[in-house]
RNA sequence: GGGCGACUAACUCAAUUGGUAGAGUGCCACCCUUACAAGGUGGAAGUUACAGGUUCAAGUCCUGUGUCGCCCA
């Protein structure tokens, strides 16, 4: 074995391991169950700290849960991201000078397939790296066949319940996709710009019309006033002259209009804005659409503006109507401005025929499973956000004007007339239809795939094993900001289809940010790969890749010196196991994850700890066959019930989604009582000439019995170097199992007590340490200690003499009452230990060394007598404190009069 | 405008139903002691953003203020 834990190679050797002997997949032996679904990943993405977070919580459960028993499936696939990914196909056709138009549908169709086999893989490969054990066997795309199906079967029979409609009206519109957008596709920031006022005309003057968008004046139907406003009250019913047309407009009266807005009068345009819309249907007025699908103006607009983009008419608008004297100036305002998520697009109101959702009542049951607590969110807060959002819920624009993506299963006939079945064929046998049938043209929003995730990818609509036995599944994870994209509409839809929730839990985990707390993103050239933390990456490499194909070239030298600032020499390689104890660490359920790759390098140093005691264990166990008889020794049952109690909290924690208290227990166990003083302690004893070999076998059997657990104990979080290590240690575990991961989770020990002694014995060690360290004793000196006569301190000293001369270099032990001669003491318990000064120490540093403690002591004194001298204090706390604080008191006054009268002797000695 | 969250050691984060603040990294001192210098031993470091309040007791509960962030309109 290297002095040094490398992880590389091991690690896809192990996966590699583990995928092909099939532990990933569910054994169908066990009643208990645990199942989990990815949150699928855009096929053709890669993995980012946000994936890596997730998949390893995720990871920890699955690999514990079967560790426990459960039969476990965690379904694993990709999602085929309508829109991401055909831009990214749009974008790589432009490089070869082609459009989509050019091509033709069926043929960009054949481009994505394409493209996705090529790349779709890319995230799969990661989610490997990072050694996640989910079933490939079973892998889903959200295009496969049979999920296609599932998605026409339910879009159908919401069809055919009045669920689905065809609706008229105003949707978010991407002028550069051409395709309408639900709200939670769009993303208002707010954008300064102007505020125009615009003189309407009319018989005896003027209207002002104060508006953020004039060039939409041209779809104008109506100027709107309050009716209680009095300075309008004699226009109502008149009619102004909408500039730079020919058009008459009348002047209407609504509530909506706020008086103290601009000048009170309101453009109507009911085509173009939601508001305006609203005005529309209620005073019947007529909706002009004056855009075209790409967002120019269109026929509708006077020629000379035809064909203009938005903004560009607005720039020549705005000059004409200064021209024609009808400007009366303008103001800068900010205003939230709509733009698609994905494409940054600025977003148009745009009036389409559409398919919808009626969503209110299925809101409604949602949420009751999870008033009712048949779903559970973690950490509870979030239950707020989801009913906020489900009360307020409006009907879903499902539609898409995409070629990628699930085509909706309706059909029309020469008349228009709508059908939607399954098929062509279905739909001809159902409604006894023989002319021509035209598909629609238009395809599903992604999300409406994604909700079925949990049940289509087990086989639904079919009643298969897998459906029975997996669903709803045990446990969601999931980041904040998909609550209402995805997780609502799960709920939702599964409710709908199957009666039971999708899932029992739902851990929603925070954004994973840089270490400054700043959303990672190309453009701040601040992200961390996952791979790169695992593999390292040097300087130089990691500055070309966050600063090639940069949008704003300018930031490249801001980029440039930030990272190497953060990494002046690259990142180095820290592996995987490393990486995920530091995202374990940081999940603690709050909504921003601060990425310290310096907190890597911490748990990386905790992985070459782990590996170099099983150095220790293998050296000191060479050739070794464990066997039954375990040493009794009270070291091992001391261990072993440090042990039991690490077990009992880390699974608890685990099970309570607290991956960071778990990961601390964990790094506790292992290093400050395994290494830090279990290992210590057999060293000495396996070291030992007085031990018989019929008693060092027995402690081999203990530390290798307590190391295989530990191991086992470790392995959900940090499931490489514990395969490694157990693999190499299987011949002298006598173990059976082809892997430590489909080996069984440690039980607790049995027959072992809370150890005190063990603790007295750790406290002179640490003790006689402290004095040694701070009175600057050389390590290599010898020393002798002075121990009053005390019952139980000698036995426990005598007993483990041995211990103290390796661990503080004691030679001797005298146990005395008179005639001590002066010394440096250490208080453990009520018990004085003693080093003489004598040439070693110096009187006035012991002097200043108690002083020091004396001071802390009275502190702690103080804080207590106040307490205890307080009535009320008496009264009120839980008596079991009481008698807590009394019994510090007791001591603490002990202390101090020992210390006390410790420096008046020294005092009187240096006199 | 409505809602949510954060503020704890120099940095990144913890702190169970309120019971007197802990890790890792960094820092200081000593030590290359044959598992580990990616280490050992010991140590320093906090007016828990601020101001009030409730309570015997507040990082924790309540009210307000400040700073930062997110979501919705």
């Amino acid at each position: 074995m290297k002095k040094t834990y490398n992880p590389k190679n091991l690690e896809k050797k192990w996966y590699r391991f583990w995928e092909k002997s099939g532990f990933f997949k569910p054994t169908y032996k066990s009643k208990k169950t645990f199942s989990i679904m990815i949150p699928p990943p855009n096929v053709t993405g890669s993995l980012h700290m946000g994936h890596g977070f997730q998949n390893t919580l995720m990871d920890i459960m699955t690999r514990l849960k079967r560790m426990q028993q459960y039969d476990v499936l965690w379904q694993v696939g990709t999602d085929h991201a309508g829109i991401a990914t055909q831009l990214v196909v749009e974008r790589k056709l432009e490089g070869e000078g082609k459009t989509r138009e050019s091509l033709g549908r069926s043929k960009f169709e054949k481009e994505i397939w394409k493209w996705k086999k090529y790349s779709g893989n890319t995230i799969t490969k990661q989610l490997r790296r990072l050694g996640s054990s989910v079933d490939w066997s079973t892998e889903k795309f959200t295009m496969d066949a049979d999920f296609s199906n599932a998605v026409s079967e339910v879009f159908c029979k919401l069809y055919d319940e009045g669920l689905i409609y065809k609706g008229y009206r105003l949707v978010n519109w991407d002028p550069s996709l051409k395709t309408a957008l639900s709200d939670l596709e769009v993303s208002n920031e707010e954008e300064s710009s102007f505020i125009w006022n615009i003189k309407y005309e009319h018989d005896t003057g003027h209207l002002t019309v104060a508006t953020t968008r004039p060039e939409t004046l041209l779809g104008d139907m109506a100027v709107a006033v309050n009716p209680k406003d009095k300075r309008y009250k004699k226009l109502i019913g008149k009619t102004v002259k909408l500039p730079l047309t020919d058009r008459e407009i009348p002047v209407i009266a609504d509530d909506y209009v706020d008086m103290s807005f601009g000048t009170g009068c309101l453009k109507v345009t009911p085509a173009h804005d939601f508001n305006d819309f609203e005005i529309g249907k209620r005073h019947k007025l007529e909706f002009l659409n004056i855009l075209n699908k790409d967002g120019t103006l269109n026929e509708n607009a006077p020629r000379k503006y035809q064909n203009l983009k938005m903004l560009e008419a607005r720039k020549i608008i705005i000059e004409d109507l200064d021209q024609a004297n009808l400007l009366e100036g303008s103001e800068k305002h900010k205003l939230a401005i709509p733009r698609g998520e994905r494409t940054g697009e600025i977003l148009e109101p745009y009036l389409t025929e559409q398919w919808y959702l009626k969503t209110k009542n299925l809101a409604q049951e949602a949420s009751k499973l999870v008033r009712k607590g048949k779903i559970q969110f973690v950490p509870k807060n979030w239950e707020k956000t989801f009913f906020n959002w489900m009360k307020d819920i409006e009907d879903w624009c499902i539609s898409r004007q995409l070629w990628w993506g699930h085509r909706i299963p309706a059909w029309y006939d020469e008349n228009k007339k709508v059908y939607v079945g399954k098929s062509e064929a279905e739909v001809r046998k159902k409604n006894k239809v023989s002319g021509t049938l035209t598909r629609d043209e238009d395809v599903l929003d992604t999300w409406f795939s994604s909700q079925l995730w949990t049940f289509a990818t087990l086989g639904w609509p079919k009643k298969t094993k897998q459906l029975t036995k997996f669903h709803p599944t045990s446990i969601l994870v999931t980041g904040f900001d998909i609550i209402f994209f995805w997780v609502s509409r799960m709920i939702m839809i599964s409710q709908k289809f199957l009666k039971e929730p999708p899932f029992k839990k739902i851990f929603i985990h925070g954004l994973v940010r840089d270490s400054e707390g700043q959303k990672m993103s190309k453009s701040k050239g601040n992200i961390i790969d996952p791979i790169d933390v695992i593999d390292g990456i040097p300087l130089k490499t990691l500055i070309a890749k966050r600063t090639e194909n940069l949008i704003v070239p300018s930031l490249r030298e801001k980029i440039e010196r930030a990272t190497k600032k953060e990494f002046p020499s690259g990142i180095p390689s820290f592996g995987t196991d490393a990486l995920r104890l530091t995202f374990a660490s940081l999940a603690s359920g709050s909504r921003d994850i601060n990425f310290d790759v310096k907190r890597v390098e911490g748990y990386r140093n905790f992985c070459n700890k782990l590996w170099n005691a099983s150095r220790f264990i293998k050296l000191q166990c060479k050739g070794y066959k464990k066997s039954k008889k375990l040493s009794d020794d009270q070291i091992d049952k001391w261990v072993r019930s440090e042990f039991n109690k690490s077990l009992k909290n880390y699974v608890d924690h685990i099970d309570n989604s607290r991956f960071d208290l778990a990961t601390q227990v964990l790094y506790e166990f292992i290093w400050e009582k395994f290494c830090d003083w279990y290992i210590e302690f057999c060293k000495i004893r396996l070291n030992d000439q007085s031990i018989s070999n019929t008693e060092k076998a027995q402690i081999k059997n203990s530390l290798l019995d307590i190391f295989e657990k530990t191991l086992k104990l470790a392995h959900p979080m940090m499931p490489f170097i514990t395969e490694e290590i157990w693999q190499s240690f299987k011949e002298t575990f006598n173990a059976k199992e082809k892997s430590i991961m489909v080996s069984d989770f440690p039980a607790k020990y049995l027959g072992v007590s809370d150890l005190k002694n063990i603790e007295s014995l750790k406290s002179v060690i640490s003790g006689i340490r402290n004095i040694r360290s701070e009175m600057l004793i050389s390590p290599k000196k010898d020393i002798t200690i002075i121990v009053e006569k005390n019952k139980t301190i000698k036995n426990l000293l005598e007993r483990n003499k041995n211990y103290l001369l390796n661990l503080t270099r004691v030679k001797k032990i005298d146990f005395l009452d008179k005639n001590i001669p002066p010394s440096a003491i250490s208080l453990v318990g009520g018990t004085k230990i003693h080093i003489p000064l004598q040439g070693l120490i110096d009187p006035q540093s012991e002097i200043e060394r108690n002083q020091k403690n004396l001071e802390k002591f009275n502190k702690s004194l103080q804080g207590l007598k106040n307490q205890l001298d307080n009535k009320k204090f008496l009264l009120n706390a839980p008596r079991t404190l009481i008698q807590d604080r009394k019994r510090n008191l007791k001591d603490i006054t002990q202390k101090i009069i020992t210390t006390e009268k410790h420096i008046k002797t020294l005092k009187k000695l240096k006199n």
